[in-house]
Order: C-alpha cells, then structure tokens, then sequence
DNA sequence: ATTGACCTTAAACTCAAGTTTAATGTTATA
DNA sequence: TATAACATTAAACTTGAGTTTAAGGTCAAT
C-alpha cells in the first residue's frame, strides 16, 4: 500500500527538485490544486504528485510556465475544459515530434564531426579536409553515412 | 561560383539571428577567428560560415556559450587540439543521444495523454478514468500502445 | 559632398526560471 | 517543554542568453 499524503519534501524528491521550485511553480499559479493544513502547510495527495509529473513532462516538451498555467487553469474547470486539454497535448505532440527530427539533424552533424576528427587525428592534421578531392570525400562519406545509420 | 566575403548582416541573415546575436558571440569569445576590414568592420569568409554552423550545431545539443568558447579557443591552436575537439563531439554525440530517448519517453506520455483525452471527450466526462478497472485498462493500453509504435 | 544605409562599441536593459535570504510559524520527539 | 527539523511568505538576487540604446564612424551612390 502506498503512502496517501505528502509534503512538499516528499513532493520535491519525488520530482527531483528543491523545495524552492515547488514553491516556485505555486506561486506562478501552477498548482491551485494543492491543499493546505490549518498551519498553511501544504498537503500532496497521489493525484497531485500525477499532476506535478504530467506539469513535468509539459515543461519537458518547452512548454513556458505561463503556458503550463492555462492548463492548471483548465484542470480547476473539470470537465469543461476537457477539448482545451487535448488540443493542447495535440499541439505539443507536434512540438516534441519537430524536436525529434531538429534533433536527428543536429546528431548527423555531431557523427559527420567526429568521423572528420577521427580521420584528421589520423592523418596528423586536418589539412587534409582542405583540399577539392577531399571535400569530395567527405561529400561522399556523408551521402552513404546517412542512409547506414 | 559563391560569394567569397560577408558581412556582419549577411551572416546574420544565413544564421538566421540578428546582427546583434552575431557581436554578442564575438563578445563572448566565439569568434575570435573573424577579420576586420581597417574601419574596424567584420568580414566573414566562407570558413567562417562554417564555423558558425557548427557553432549552432553546438547550442542546439544545450552546450553553453562559456564551453562553445572553449571549442573556438581549441580552433585557434589548430592540430594541436584536435584530440580535444574529438573528445567534445564525442561527448556531444553521448548527450545528444540521451537527450533522444528523453525526448521519446515524454513523447509517450504526451501521446498517453492523447489518447487520456480523446476517450474522456467520447466519454463525455475525465471520471472514467478515475475508477480502479479503468486504470487498469490504461496500463494495458500504455503496454499495447508502446510495443505498437 | 551629401544622403541613407550600413557599421562600431559600451552599457543598460530584458526575460524566464528559478534560488536565496530573512523573518517567522509549526510539528515531532526526547 | 525544549529543541531540531520542518514549514510559511515576500522580496531580493542570480544566471544565461541575448536585445536595446546611445553616440558615433564608414561606405556607396547620387
């Protein structure tokens, strides 16, 4: 049986995080949901902790914590806002699958990179990748090295 | 036959960046390789344009502009740095690659949350998902789903 | 030689996303 | 009941990555 309450401790660590950023995303409106004792304590329930890491995965696609606020503003609406809801996890499927293929690109660059130093460190200079015949080369390289990864 | 010499508004302009992007780089040391006409003006050769691709390729795999410094000062020293800069790409390529299978598993939940929203909009309410059996059917959704795509 | 469109720098400013500090209140336990 | 280890807020501070501003110098075309 899992534990049924926690405090903003417990939430910081299970989100990896200092105390400090919760307060942080609270104050920024991001986590109207969250109970309080009659000491102003805050109290994380399980369902909370499932927010904070959806609130996580947003902030992981790019989402801005102003944007991520509409969407805690949406969850206090309930039902309602459920159309709201998905189109916004509609268009951050998009975001992230851009992200994927920016990416890709950036790695092809980073591999064509370190193959030009591996062959420049074995040549003793990258002098080597200064001349017509070898640009050719690596015009060459680049051509097969993509289609064989 | 490609132009030979730009200027700070060209570069500016293949970089997709403004001009005062380009003079913050220079600033910070990312570009101590540029000439200047006697005015004063930089001039940009077409090495140089390469260059600042690979500088962006650089930012774009989260290397801060303090450790991109680092990159242009090992230029400067020329083959004697070259083990250096393959040692950076390699690291580049390492993160790089973890930030891929980050950005598929936040792509997992996003498209969790798809489907999360799609069957509550059929439902017509979020409370389907709340109950214990329903749960349970997300997990087997979450299993089938993943292996799927 | 004047005009407009460029270029230069230093320094101040902006912005997001936190972090730190200070002053204070609460809770659990020995 | 004292004390340690928590919690609270407001406000100031930090960091990175630029952007903007101000004051001025240069270039190309008329």
């Amino acid at each position: 049986m899992e534990k049924e309450k926690y405090t903003i401790k417990d939430a910081a660590k299970l989100m990896d995080v200092p105390t400090s950023t919760i307060r942080y995303y609270d104050k920024e409106g991001l986590l109207p949901f969250v109970e309080r004792m009659e000491s102003g304590y805050r109290i994380f329930t399980e369902k909370d902790i499932a927010t904070l890491r959806i609130i996580d995965c947003l902030k992981k696609t790019g989402m801005p914590i102003k944007e991520i606020r509409q969407f805690s503003d949406w969850l206090e609406q309930g039902d309602a806002s459920l159309q709201q809801r998905y189109e916004m996890f509609l268009e951050r499927k998009r975001i992230v699958e851009k992200q994927m293929t920016e990416l890709q690109k950036i790695l092809d660059t980073v591999n064509y990179k370190c193959w030009y130093y591996e062959t420049a460190i074995a040549a003793g200079t990258e002098k080597i990748h200064h001349s017509n015949e070898e640009k050719v080369s690596d015009n060459l390289y680049l051509e097969n090295y993509q289609s064989k990864i």
